[in-house]
DNA sequence: GTTTCATATGAACATATTTACATACATTTG
DNA sequence: CAAATGTATGTAAATATGTTCATATGAAAC
């Protein structure tokens, strides 16, 4: 809060969950969920007209990041933004974009 | 404002911004920028331990993507963060990394 | 003009990302 | 158990990124 921040662990972190959300696909998906709460991996893949591994790819990119969750229900499993916090990052962002 | 960004322009802007935020190096100079305004290149170099080389590098990115601006004041060139709105994000981002 | 300080650039190298394709794994249904 | 659906993983190739070292540029001082 006051000055500069100076523990490379949480520098590393920090920089890692920014990382996770910085790609034009993963925006989208991150868009897509915040009007949706959940979907699935199938449901993303063709919302968004990407192969199916890469939706998983991207999803598991920022379920490894902490940015969401995910959680099976029969054959389907459901991504969701895992942190209120993280959506108010995004309006933020969609603000900055300009 | 509603719903998913369809736009691959914005899109491809907003992931260049993030994308130009996201390493630990940068974020180390935008916590420093939040504190001081304005600072030179040997002053964020020194600062962080870092190469000049490296320092300058980084500089640019952030300058190349709309993050951060230069101005030359005699021999030396300070950088600052160039929208308020950017900071925003940053408090957002202290935040986030729990 | 040449020396000095401040900054930027280019080459080279290692490493990481992104994507597609094929395939494997998990769950349900028949 | 076999087939079908939903998801993840492994490989490979293209591209991008990060770092260092050396060098070039720009501005000021002498």
């Amino acid at each position: 809060m006051s000055g500069i921040n100076l523990d490379p662990e949480k520098l590393e972190k920090t920089a890692g969950i920014l990382k996770a959300i910085s790609h034009p696909v993963r925006i989208s998906i991150l868009n897509a969920l915040e009007g949706n709460m959940k979907m699935t991996v199938t449901e993303i893949h063709k919302l968004l007209g990407v192969e199916q591994s890469t939706a998983s790819h991207h999803l598991g990119i920022m379920k490894d990041k902490g940015v969401l969750v995910s959680r099976r229900e029969g054959k389907n499993i459901y991504y969701s933004i895992r942190d209120e916090k993280l959506k108010q990052l995004l309006y933020c962002l969609n603000g900055c974009g300009t």
